[in-house]
DNA sequence: TTTGCAATGTGTAATTTTTACGCATTAGAT
DNA sequence: ATCTAATGCGTAAAAATTACACATTGCAAA
């Protein structure tokens, strides 16, 4: 088994959508003092780990989301790395590192990966600690520098979403427009109109009609669409914007 | 003095325009046989240097970009971190590394920046190597990774430079239209109307005209503009774009 | 069986933005 | 005085974006 890099890790936020919100994965982290009981530290975190002195930073990343979902082929980005003086340093983030089996003292940089997978379909678990969705709108304390982390994570994901069709990694193969829609305005916090957004979509060659309707919803079903990279990529035309 | 961390360090992609190319600082790497005064490595690297313990990445590279420039007030960007297990790994690498007066073992990580200066009035010199600023259609052979460090420098540089006026930093205070449309073209790599270019700019509320002309040419003198960045950021708007 | 509900699917006109394109002007150099 | 090389300006056509209303579908409830 290879060795641990000490003062470096991979840090995983961990996007998902679940067609009314945007959602982030989080883990538990629970500490009771073990005389009294009484609970020293109970807030979350993002998902990580120290990287493996044979793996880069991809295979480190891909790596945790293999170990959480089963799955190797999720959509992973890095976005920035993390080298705060203080950024593992309050005293509820040593009491904890204190506590882990690997005695870290190290002051601790950490590269951030963003990750967008269909909440609706992946289903999550981790060893022997308490993972939950969390809307990004109702987040709850967040331990070490993990709040900066995610706050970046948001602000990449939202500019690239922006300039590049990353958003059908947060939906099922089969999406309708209005769930594609849906995402784009949670996502962004803007509003389009529903006519002119079928439009705008419509006309993306990339994005391909199915001879296929929705099921097992209460009202008209909606026609399916899925996402084709291969047009995307043969067509995409790189655009002067210079506007924002 | 803060003690160095081994296995990190920060590298400074420096880009300069010059009103025709966009070039990179590069510093030369030469190392002769001491007895036989044989030539063992000639080649070019970023300019770049580990990290100290008292550092994060952003004064780091601060660090670097002062110690060339004098100023510390000039744009940089983190870019991205890389971990290739072998990326710095060839013979002349190690050769380079051994003969450092600290002798590195470790295998490194390194976080990219890029840094944006204007070539004409920005003066840069290293205490003890040769610098030397190359057009990026120009290259020389580039020790370690850091022609992949490079070429991702570039890729985020163009993706930056369409959705947001960084385009600005590379030119003198006062600055062309005609200027800053050599500097898109030969940045993106394409080819813009001049009279629609110029519709362009004069509508951004942000480059502001000056009662002032360029000095010096031998043709009809050209209007001078300024941005400011305050109103930049007082006007601009996020758009939908989800083009590309 | 009928009715209500909730969301889907469609078209057009007005406005704004983008594109294409030619000629007169200026200041230094000769 | 003339040449040169780049600036400065305007308009028409095309394309993209915006605003906006009503009929349709399929299930659920009455």
């Amino acid at each position: 088994m290879a060795k641990i890099i000490p003062n470096l890790s991979v840090d995983c936020v961990i996007f998902g959508f679940d067609f009314n919100q945007l959602n982030v994965l989080l883990v538990e982290r629970k500490l009771d003092d073990e005389k009294t009981g009484k609970s020293l530290i109970d807030d979350w975190t993002l998902t990580g780990y120290h990287i493996f002195e044979d793996e880069n930073f991809d295979t480190a990343a891909a790596r945790i989301l293999k170990g959480l979902s089963g799955l190797d082929n999720i959509y992973l980005e890095q976005f920035y790395a993390f080298s705060r003086l203080d950024r593992v340093n309050s005293p509820n983030d040593k009491l904890w590192l204190d506590h882990q089996s690997e005695g870290f003292s190290e002051r601790i940089f950490t590269v951030g990966y963003f990750s967008l997978i269909d909440n609706t379909t992946v289903s999550i678990s981790h060893n022997d600690r308490n993972v939950k969705w969390f809307p990004i709108t109702d987040l709850p304390e967040l331990g070490f520098d993990h709040k900066e982390i995610l706050e970046k994570a948001l602000e990449k994901l939202r500019a690239k979403l922006r300039s590049e069709p990353i958003g059908f990694e947060l939906l099922p193969e089969k999406f309708t427009v209005s769930q594609l829609q849906r995402l784009y305005e949670v996502i962004l916090g803007t509003k389009f109109d529903r006519r002119n957004f079928r439009k705008k979509v419509l006309q993306m060659k990339y994005v391909i009609p199915l001879d296929e309707k929705q099921k097992g919803v209460k009202h008209k079903p909606a026609q399916l669409f899925i996402f084709s990279k291969e047009v995307y990529e043969k067509t995409k035309t790189e655009r002067f914007d210079f506007s924002i």
